[in-house]
RNA sequence: GCCCACGUAGCUCAGCAGGUAGAGCACAUCCUUGGUAAGGAUGAGGUCACCGGUUCAAGUCCGGUCGUGGGCUCCA
């Protein structure tokens, strides 16, 4: 028999093992480097048997993700080894590779400490250190039911019965076995890098009507220097955490007398925040909408009638005032509904698209509260448009385009998923074609990759979500757009048709940053906090050397403030060092130097946030410079915005 | 909501074998007029989240409440 291994054939011998033929085809270190192997799709054993019908292997190796999967997965099950030996009342549960490391949740009768951890890191290394071979065999239901009986693995036995499969493998190492697909890497000596990094709670199966396991969560990589590069990059990355840059740059801040999940916008975030919501009103009038605005509580009839009370109330603030209960508004698309049918609307009103910076206010569960990322009031620059069924592939597009383009701005990386049916969902299977086709149509148009999630649209129509992620990679949905035939039924919205009949619209729910705090969050991180000009809450600072400059630089302040510029001067008595640092610190854009030299020339010396120093400039080039910088990021958008 | 950790001056943090609080930055006053990331001196600032308990004595130990952080569940 013949295998192809890295451009050689191999002569392949009876019995021979994956290792046996890719050691002969790879060079030592490439086969050092190899920690599992790949037939077609498929990854197995490095030291199983050759697969059943193979005529290519390719070597996985230790740094590439698949090889990065295979070595969490078992420093998972070393972990579990650990656990079992230090605490041998512990049973184990699952414990899978994630995006940047790995868990195993143990059910145990305490949770466990820091400690515990650095204990459990320990014995780790031991495991580690007599590099016992990963072995797997395979085993009838029966066999596997009463070895993880015996062993007491309850959890396990739930697995092997809920899987119902008839051969189930079983993976060891030392003395500790485990129900498990693998594949492993060949032993445990081949673990690196591993590190072990915080404990949590974790619902069995993920459902909260389950008992809570306790999660221990670690990640490892293919040597010591990738993994202190990754620890390393996860420091830096808190650096940028918007918490902590909101109160650095003095942008808002929470407090517990106003609420938890009550973000409070001091001046210069409310500034920024003006801004970017005075530019979205702009782009939206450009795009055929019109701005409304309806009240923060409405009636609570209103909330039945439209689904609310019954289905999200335990997520709803009430208030009642000469014996009337309303309800705080947890959504816009009420009112929106109210203007719409306020007058009979004829086929060629369509599509009416209403546009709103509404605040809507959300009672989430306390622990899931997170900084601007997750709060209990916040605005949604929301939007319904309400359009015949034949509209609704042009309406789509235009809502994806605009979100590309607002990506495009910031130059945001994006993850689309398209959410389709779900199981328990209302509405006629022509509807949900019609819309979920719109939508992938859409899609297409664009031109943009998504994934699809099935069955995991709204219970009312399917969707489109756009996820953004933050400093610390955790996705967090921005933009949506859903197809809705429930509300515009249960108002009774209508239109009459050319045929002078009466139509039912359908209604899309869309947003485009999602929550304005949400969004400004992520921008914090994208950015580091140094805004574009365009954003920044001060774009220039004056700097005088001496206070002999001070009138010049007030002449020069004024002038530049005048045309619109956010400038401040900074005449204190300070060194001029201590003001460049000041300014350095807050990522002002523009430093503007003023000594005696500059008075004399009636020119000031500008450095840039980035440390770089420009020379001496007159104002008319420095307005010119600010202004050029302010508009850059709308060329690449494809959009336009005036300043002055 | 659930599990764990944490909560000391505006900010970042130290303090601990239980004996009545400390630094840097920021702030104020004064000296200094100094060219691109911190000049110097002096001073003001805290019922150590809140409530209760143990103790002669609690920031320090115990319990509860509130808040924050890391996760789970849920979601923009």
């Amino acid at each position: 028999m013949q295998i192809r291994v890295a451009d050689q054939t191999i002569e392949v011998n009876d019995g021979a093992s994956c290792a046996d033929v890719l050691s002969d085809g790879l060079s030592k270190k490439q086969f050092k480097n190899t920690v599992a192997v790949k037939c077609g799709e498929k990854i197995f054993d490095l030291n199983g048997p050759l697969p059943a019908v193979c005529e290519e292997l390719t070597p996985v190796f230790a740094d590439t993700p698949e090889g990065l999967d295979v070595i969490r997965h078992s420093a998972a099950h070393i972990m579990a080894e650990a656990v079992k030996t230090l605490f041998p009342d512990a049973q184990v549960t699952i414990g899978p590779a994630i995006e940047n490391g790995f868990y195993y949740d143990f059910a145990y009768k305490r949770p466990f400490t820091p400690e515990d951890l650095e204990a459990i890191e320990a014995e780790m290394e031991r495991i580690v250190g007599r590099d016992h071979p990963f072995t797997c065999r395979h085993v009838s239901k029966d066999e596997a039911e009463s070895l993880f009986k015996d062993m007491g693995e309850d959890y396990k036995l739930e697995l092997i019965h809920d899987l119902g499969q008839n051969e189930y493998s079983l993976y060891s190492q030392g003395n500790f076995t485990d129900l498990c697909r693998g594949p492993h890497i060949p032993r445990t000596g081949m673990l690196k890098a591993v590190k072990l990094l915080s404990v949590a709670g974790a619902y069995w199966r993920g459902d909260e009507k389950n008992p809570m396991l306790q999660r221990i969560y670690g990640t490892a990589f293919a040597n010591p220097k990738d993994l202190k590069a990754y620890l390393h990059r996860i420091e830096e990355a808190k650096k940028r955490d918007h918490r902590r840059l909101g109160t650095q740059l003095d942008l808002f801040s929470f407090s517990e007398e106003a609420g938890p999940g009550m973000v409070i916008w001091h001046p210069k975030g409310m500034l920024i925040r003006t801004i970017l919501e005075d530019f979205e009103r702009k782009e939206h009038l450009k795009r055929g909408y019109q701005i409304v605005q309806g009240p923060l509580i409405l009636k609570r009839e209103l909330w039945e009638r439209s689904g609310h009370y019954e289905n999200y109330r335990e997520n709803m603030y009430f208030t009642e005032i000469d014996e009337q209960a309303y309800g705080i508004k947890p959504m816009n698309c009420l009112s929106h509904m109210l203007i719409y049918r306020s007058s009979i609307r004829s086929y060629r009103d369509l599509p009416q698209r209403y546009f709103e910076l509404g605040m809507v206010h959300r009672h989430e569960k306390s622990g899931v509260l997170h900084g601007l990322s997750r709060v209990r009031a916040f605005t949604q620059d929301d939007a319904h448009i309400i359009c015949r069924p034949d509209q609704l592939l042009e309406e789509i597009t235009g809502v994806i385009q605009f979100v590309k383009d607002m990506a495009g701005l910031f130059g945001f990386e994006f993850e689309l998923e398209l959410s389709t049916r779900p199981e328990k969902s209302i509405g006629s299977d022509e509807d949900w074609d019609r819309a979920t086709n719109a939508l992938t149509d859409a899609l297409e148009s664009i031109g943009l990759p998504y994934d699809i999630n099935a069955g995991d649209g709204a219970f009312y129509g399917p969707k489109i979500d756009i996820k953004l992620r933050d400093a610390l990679d955790r996705k967090w949905q921005c933009a949506t757009v859903q197809c809705d035939f429930t509300l515009p039924e249960r108002f009774d919205l209508n239109y009459v048709g050319q045929d002078g009949e009466r139509h039912r619209p359908v209604m899309l729910h869309r947003v485009i940053l999602g929550s304005v705090e949400r969004f400004m969050g992520i921008l914090i991180e994208h950015t580091g906090g140094a805004f574009p000009t365009w954003l920044a809450p001060t774009q220039a600072r004056i700097l005088t050397v001496t206070d002999a400059q001070n009138d010049f630089a007030e002449t020069c302040c004024k002038t530049l403030q005048k045309i619109g510029l956010r400038v401040e001067a900074d005449t204190r008595n300070e060194k001029l060092g201590y003001k460049v640092r000041e300014a350095q610190v807050e990522k002002i854009p523009y430093m503007l130097v003023i000594g005696d030299k500059e008075v004399a020339d009636n020119v000031v010396n500008v450095r840039l946030r980035t440390g770089e120093n420009l020379g001496t400039k007159t104002i008319d080039e420095v307005v010119d410079m600010i202004r050029n910088d302010c508009l850059e990021p709308f060329k690449r958008g494809g959009m336009s915005y005036s300043f002055f």
